[in-house]
This record gives structure tokens, C-alpha cells and sequence, in this order.
RNA sequence: GGCGGGUUGCCCGAGCGGCCAAUGGGAGGGGACUGUAAAUCCCCCGGCUCUGCCUUCGAAGGUUCAAAUCCUUCACCCGCCA
């Protein structure tokens, strides 16, 4: 916020740009504040961090000055966009598609301004204008301007072809996004496409359409994939992706998540994650360069991510739930507050003062950090199960009254970092 | 349309009548070392009422004391010829 840094140069640095048109003109359009968007397609009821990426660039834009439209795909979610893909999709029915759309909506509205006064966001749905439109209306306006030969060459069908096929419904997804970024154009006069870099054939096919038809310009800037420095793919654990909406990813593990980033990437992902400028980042670097084992970096990054996504309170709630579980001090020295709150951000079952304790290898079953009673027992045996910080290895072992903390709490690990929790009530 | 090859556990890929819950690699998990990191080394990796039992090798039937392995039909993929 301090000096003014130019826009595209910020996102250069940030490695947020992969590729645009023509970059002389683009940077000169955005010179006055211009209208842009990003589509996001209900593929699942929650966006997840991969989706942060493009949305923050997003929010980035509009930071600038810019005007931003986060398109939800109601219409093109229902036909399943080739792009990366090798394989052919199932489809989803119309009933779960506009209940994702609804949720979608809602969680893209936290990242943007909607009573900004110059420039305010704008939630859109490309529904609204496809569902009208009738086939014969959508051949003849849409399609007589799309060159079967040009689509084959895309990225997205060639490859698919190579690997074994694309339906007619697949094989047309490139000509509805074309057809948004029209209709956006006409509409809000936008004209910026950002994506994720495999959006980019179907950006270009908008502004292609947006040119014949209208014999308007625009722009296309594709953001790179992010790549982790071990290769793997980022926003993914082991059990699955880590998404935005609390009830599919806790907001304790969402922390988890951050904090638990390569310190390989962990400057990269401040990058571009973070709002904290150019300067305040170079900040950080050095002080992980000195002393990574502190975990500054990725402090800063879990928090300003966590805070962002959820709230600055949940953050501040999951920090201290961390601090509390993972610090230097006894767990027994907790006091009961503190210990229940700590708890409240874990995976959790419960047990009945009345009936009796269930065996060690079915309380790490019930709890959920393992998958099942032949894993709990193969963790057991291995060493890897503890109760209240300490190592039990014996498989017949059963907890008593005594082994709750506070007379209420047992809590369970699995590992160095995989907690939960067992309440006796 | 004809002929041939394929479909195996999370992924890739061996197996081609019993010794197969199924070789190997990757991913994943645990331990040691550290920093709730990485690398490295060791171990594990279908489920359960766990010295045994149950369910898995595209789907459904069949042959056999016994099938992932043989036969039949179906589905999908990949080649070659029309």
C-alpha cells in the first residue's frame, strides 16, 4: 500500500503472469481502470486454494483500481470444460450444479468488494444468458462464427483427440466460454480475461469472437500453475484438497496446511498468496534465510491466509488451539478452558461416562485419524500412536478415567502432527 | 464391418489354473534425525470378530477339488485391415 507499484510488474514478480496479448497494449489499457473477469465453473460445492490463486489475482485488479467480475459457471459447469483434462467427465445434474453455483457464489463475494465506490465487484452467472438463447439461436449467432478447424487445433481437443476422445458436449465448452467473454464485453464493456495458463486457448477464442462480432479488442493474461518444489501437486494432501469452505476443510487444518508448506515454497506461496507488498516479503525472506526453523514465513502465510479465508477471530482461535497442542508445555498443565477450546478445532469423538471406554485401536478408528482398526493397529504396532504425548505401543491397551485430562479429555496422535480429540461425556 | 491386443489394488505396471491379497516402482503412512520443514536411512501399506476368516484383479455367467489366470456373453479402450 506504501508506493505505488505498477501493476503488471508486481504480478511479473509475484510469478503470477505466464502469458498475455499483446503487452504493450494491455499495460497502456490498464492505465485507466478498465473491466475484467475470471470465470470459475462449479465443479465441486467449494473452491479450494487452487482456485485462490486466480481469484486473489482477481482482487489484486481490483486493489488497483480495476473492476472485477468473478463469472460463476452455472451453464458451462454443466458441460465440462476439456481444458487439462484426459479424460471425459461425468456430468452433474442441473439440481447439483445450481446448488454448487449458489455456494461458489457466496465464497467468491468474500475475496472481492461489492461496495467499493468507484469500482465495485460484480458476481455473474453465465446462465443468465444461455439459458435463453435457443439451439437454432445459438448455431446460428454463436457457432457460424467458429472455425471447426481452429477449435480441433486447441490444446485442450488435440490432446484429447490423441488420447482417446471428446464428446460433442466437451468438444463445445470453448465456444460457451468464448461466448461469456462476449457477452461480458457487451454488457460491462470488459475487456480483460484472466486464467489459470490452460485457459488460455479458450481466452483467445473469446477475444477472437469478441472481434468478429463486435469488431471490439481485449486482453488475455493467463496466470502459471503453481508448481511445488517437489513436484507434486500443490493444494493437495493426502486426503484430498484443502478447501475453502470450513465445514469440508477445518479451518485448524486449513492452518495446518500453510504452516506446514515446504520452506522451498513457503516465499514462493507468499508471493503469491499474500497481499503483504514487495517489500514486507523480502522482509520475511531474510529472516527465513537466517533462521527457517522458526517458521516466520510460514507463520505469516498461515495466518494472513487463514485470516483471509475464514476470519482474523477463527485464525487467532486455530493459532492458539496450535500453540497449545504442539508447544513446549505439559498437556496436563493446560487448564480446562484452554484444553477445550484447543480441542474444539480438532477431529473428535465422544464416550459416555456410562458406558465403557472403547479399546486404544478403536478410539483411533472412531476419531478418524486413521482410516481403519487394521490401520489404527498397524500404527500402534509401529510406534506411531500416542496418547496425551505419550507413545503406546501395545495394542491391548485401555484407557482409563485417569488418562482424561481435566477428567474430560484424551487426546489422540497419529504420527508427529495428526491430532484428535476424545471427550468423555 | 473384419482381425488382433488390452481392461489388475490410490496411480503406473508384473502375474497368465493351485505356492496370489497378488512381484516391482511411484504416491501415501509410521519410526529415527530435525524445526509440526526438506533430504536420508529403516519399516508398513485391502478389510475384519486377525496364527484364522472375508472381499478384491472391467461386468455377468460358466468349467474345475481349485480361476486374476480357462470358456461364453456384454461394456469400454488401443492397434492393423476395409
Amino acid at each position: 500500500m506504501s508506493t505505488v507499484v505498477d501493476l503488471l510488474d508486481d504480478l511479473k514478480w509475484r510469478g503470477l503472469f505466464a502469458q498475455s496479448t499483446d503487452e504493450k497494449a494491455l499495460r497502456e489499457s490498464l492505465k485507466k481502470p478498465i473491466t475484467l473477469y475470471i470465470g470459475f465453473d462449479p465443479t465441486a460445492p467449494s473452491l479450494h486454494v487452487g482456485n485462490l490463486v486466480v481469484l486473489l489475482a482477481l482482487r489484486r485488479f481490483q486493489l488497483a483500481g480495476h473492476n472485477p467480475i468473478a463469472l460463476v459457471g452455472g451453464a458451462t459447469g454443466l458441460i465440462g470444460d476439456p481444458s487439462g483434462k484426459n479424460e471425459e467427465r461425468s456430468l452433474n445434474t442441473t439440481d447439483v450444479v445450481a446448488e454448487w453455483v449458489g455456494r461458489i457464489k457466496g465464497q467468491v463475494s468474500k475475496f472481492l468488494d461489492f461496495d467499493a465506490p468507484k469500482n465495485p465487484a460484480i458476481v455473474a452467472n453465465n446462465l443468465d444468458w444461455t439459458s435463453p438463447l435457443s439451439a437454432i439461436e445459438f448455431l446460428r449467432d454463436v457457432g457460424k462464427h467458429f472455425s471447426v478447424n481452429q477449435m480441433l487445433a486447441k490444446d485442450s481437443v488435440a490432446s484429447r483427440l490423441e488420447a482417446g476422445g471428446i464428446s460433442y458436449t466437451e468438444f463445445s465448452y470453448q465456444v460457451l466460454q468464448s461466448f461469456d467473454f462476449l457477452e461480458l464485453y457487451r454488457r460491462n464493456n470488459c475487456t480483460l480475461q484472466l486464467g489459470g495458463s490452460d485457459q488460455w486457448g479458450n481466452i483467445v477464442g473469446g477475444l477472437d469472437l469478441i472481434r468478429r462480432v463486435e469488431g471490439g479488442s481485449g486482453h488475455a493474461l493467463t496466470i502459471p500453475l503453481l508448481a511445488k518444489a517437489d513436484g507434486t501437486k500443490f493444494g493437495k494432501t493426502a486426503g484430498g484438497s484443502i478447501w475453502l469452505d470450513p465445514q469440508m476443510t477445518s479451518p485448524y487444518a486449513f492452518f495446518q496446511y500453510w504452516l506446514n508448506t515446504d520452506d522451498k515454497d513457503v516465499i514462493n506461496f507468499l508471493k503469491v498468496f499474500s497481499f503483504k507488498s514487495r517489500e514486507e516479503i523480502e522482509s520475511i525472506e531474510k529472516l527465513h534465510n537466517e533462521n527457517p526453523g522458526a517458521r516466520e514465513a510460514h507463520r505469516e502465510l498461515a495466518r494472513e491466509l487463514t485470516s483471509l479465508v475464514h476470519s482474523v477471530e477463527i485464525c487467532e482461535r486455530v493459532e492458539a488451539a496450535a500453540r497449545a497442542l504442539f508447544g513446549q508445555g505439559e498437556l496436563n498443565e493446560l487448564d480446562e478452558a484452554t484444553l477445550s477450546s484447543a480441542l474444539a478445532e480438532l477431529p473428535r469423538t465422544t464416550v459416555s461416562k456410562k458406558e465403557e471406554i472403547p479399546s486404544w485401536v478403536d478410539l483411533l478408528a472412531a476419531t478418524g485419524v486413521v482410516d481403519s482398526k487394521s490401520a489404527a493397529r498397524r500404527i500402534v504396532k509401529e510406534g506411531g500412536a500416542y496418547l496425551n504425548n505419550v507413545k503406546v505401543t501395545a495394542e491391548d491397551f485401555a484407557l482409563s478415567k485417569s488418562d482424561f485430562l481435566c477428567g474430560k479429555y484424551a487426546i489422540l496422535r497419529k504420527g508427529k502432527r495428526d491430532l484428535a480429540a476424545v471427550e468423555l461425556i
